[in-house]
DNA sequence: CTGAAAGCGCTTACAG
DNA sequence: CTGAAAGCGCTTACAG
């Protein structure tokens, strides 16, 4: 990745003397310092706009001109090695191929490279060591700070940035007893939100389908779930929620979930889904089975589901805020990079998106 | 993103001397030095397995005890300023966000970590001048190569990278003019495949609903639509072929061809879409202008579409070997790291996936 | 078998 | 207004 590059020879007076071809070098600091005849310092000064009250125009003149001839291009790497400072974040999601943590990495890295920041990624596919073998490679990148969608159990993580005084900001999922920064949704409010939605619309027995895990995003989906039945006098009963492991086959254990929920000896009427990946197995399963729409079944579910616009019943679904997620929690990460912070958290709200798929009982 | 770091003050021997607490301060191979009383040179050594028949086992012992004491880590900054090696490659797509380009992301990332390279990604929204900028910024980071999916008319940016030969590989699209490596789809093959198809099933006029751009994957599709056409003696009539702009709204351009393709004196009698965004669409509108699927239309189209799994007629794709391109694009990509090497090109087959969307006229 | 020294390409405190 | 020099944390050719 060397340039091939003609370098000339040049006197104090900065007239060409001999071309010599000197293959395989980038130009550098000294290549414009020598041509121009001055020193590496000034030229550093000059292309940083350092100093400008100091600094002769014409010479000043004369070297970026020099340096726009010659092609010059400045290694971050020796900068960074002397500034102590990459420009760069790392990312860290369980699958960057996941629709949701996709969509954030874009915006991501477009909050970051308005400021100069480049965003290196990693998938730590839920697991809290695969995570933490990430977190270090990329601290001997010199990494400038991370964002991350902490996996269950990496309190471990967390800590061992704090330790190390390393910027970051918890994304998507944070760990309540950790004191330290992070942008959510507000899955509580959204959860209960979406049981009182089915609920208004004349749904007795709501179910759930999650997953089996302390991650506190999915936790308060359970809790916004008992307690929309609780306010609403409904008695929770503990068959009525099912909890998938993450390391399952999710679509047989989907499929067995409901089965169960709809044998009950008096079925669920509704199902509330903790993600777009539950809520499309269980689609699928529950149309091939010929139970309508919200006929037989309401369906709510977290996260856009792009693919029900194609079925019959479009689903009702939360939203979540994926931009101003993004964009805080980068904007809070450069501006931890540049200055220690107190920790910010924040909760988003989700907005509840009504289609076909909780059409009032009335209705249907 | 400093250390907090006891450091202690060792004498010759090794014993402590005095404890002396410095901030910030992340431990580096003179720290161990001179816990150990030895050079940095030796350190480097016996860290990286160097010379290892030389170095005595006892003081390399002491060396690797020290550092792990220390909780040494290296600095790749430091140690790629002076191997003028990163270990990062540059991944530059259209969009990350893409469900194809995550997919191809994760992959990438995945087979470089086993190598122990980085990603960084850019998103260069098809735009060419974009692409440039972001090559610049990540080649000013010393990126050791690049995964390309080239935006149209990027000619220039290729034959920059191979001017300053940089390593790259492009990928999903190439330049049939640019002698360089690359990986995509046989897109002429896998088009003819699918009209083949169409006709097989007994349609007579299928039509094609594509973007109106020279890059090659695409012009190599509607290719393989007319020779399909010309192989079994249809007339192809241009007006059955619509193309999209790329900036133009992409929902009511494709409806406004749908409405076309179905307005004609003798309509067309089934679809091929070239990308699944396209088929989303087109899909959506079909459906609600009560168009029935394969009945009045048969569809198919290019990349995988789960969305249509819960669509009365899933559709019958062309399923791009994202595994394969993405892991025979970073293998190709890190070999010519390594060593330069000859160009590479390969096309890779895509698998017709026979669902109801094109059940043949006879069972319909 | 081991170490002193140079150097990668920058920045910047300091001296003039 | 300008430059010489040190130093960031490594690696490695060279000398002993």
């Amino acid at each position: 990745m060397l340039f091939k590059k003609i370098r000339y020879i040049f006197d104090e007076k900065g007239a060409r003397n001999t071309g010599i071809i000197v293959m395989n070098k980038k130009v550098s600091l000294k290549d414009i310092a020598s041509k121009v005849g001055v020193s590496t310092a000034l030229v550093s000064y000059v292309l940083n706009n350092k100093k400008t009250d100091r600094i002769g125009k014409e010479i000043a003149g004369r070297i970026k001109i020099a340096a726009k001839e010659l092609n010059y291009r400045t290694n971050q790497i020796a900068k960074s090695l002397k500034t102590n400072k990459t420009f760069t974040i790392g990312l860290i999601v369980a699958d960057i191929s996941n629709p949701f943590f996709s969509a954030l990495a874009r915006i991501i890295e477009e909050e970051a490279d308005k400021k100069n920041y480049t965003v290196i990624f990693g998938s730590a596919e839920e697991q809290a060591e695969k995570s933490f073998k990430l977190i270090n490679t990329l601290l001997d990148r010199q990494v400038d700070g991370f964002i991350i969608a902490p996996a269950e159990n990496a309190e471990s993580n967390v800590n061992y940035l704090i330790q190390h005084d390393v910027p970051f900001v918890l994304i998507d999922r944070y760990f309540p007893l950790i004191e330290t920064n992070w942008v959510t949704l507000d899955n509580y409010k959204a959860s209960l939100m979406a049981v009182e939605h089915l609920l208004a619309g004349g749904n007795k027995r709501p179910g759930m389908i999650t997953y089996n895990t302390t991650l506190n995003n999915l936790r308060e989906r359970k809790t916004g779930y008992e307690n929309a039945l609780r306010k609403n006098n409904i008695h929770f009963e503990k068959d009525w929620r099912k909890e998938i492991l993450f390391d399952s086959n999710i679509k047989s254990s989907v499929e067995k979930a409901i089965d169960e929920l709809l044998a009950l000896p008096v079925p669920i009427d509704s199902i509330l889904f903790a993600s777009n990946i539950l809520a499309f197995h269980g689609l699928k399963y529950i149309h091939s089975n010929g139970i309508k729409i919200p006929g037989d079944l309401s369906i709510i579910t977290f996260d856009e589901m792009e693919a029900s616009d194609l079925f019959y019943a479009p689903l009702t679904y939360l939203e979540q805020p994926v931009l101003e997620m993004g964009q805080l929690a980068t904007k809070i990460l450069l501006e931890n990079i540049d200055m220690k912070k107190d920790p910010v958290q924040i909760k988003l709200d989700a907005t509840l998106v009504v289609r076909k798929s909780t059409l009032p009982i009335l209705f249907k």
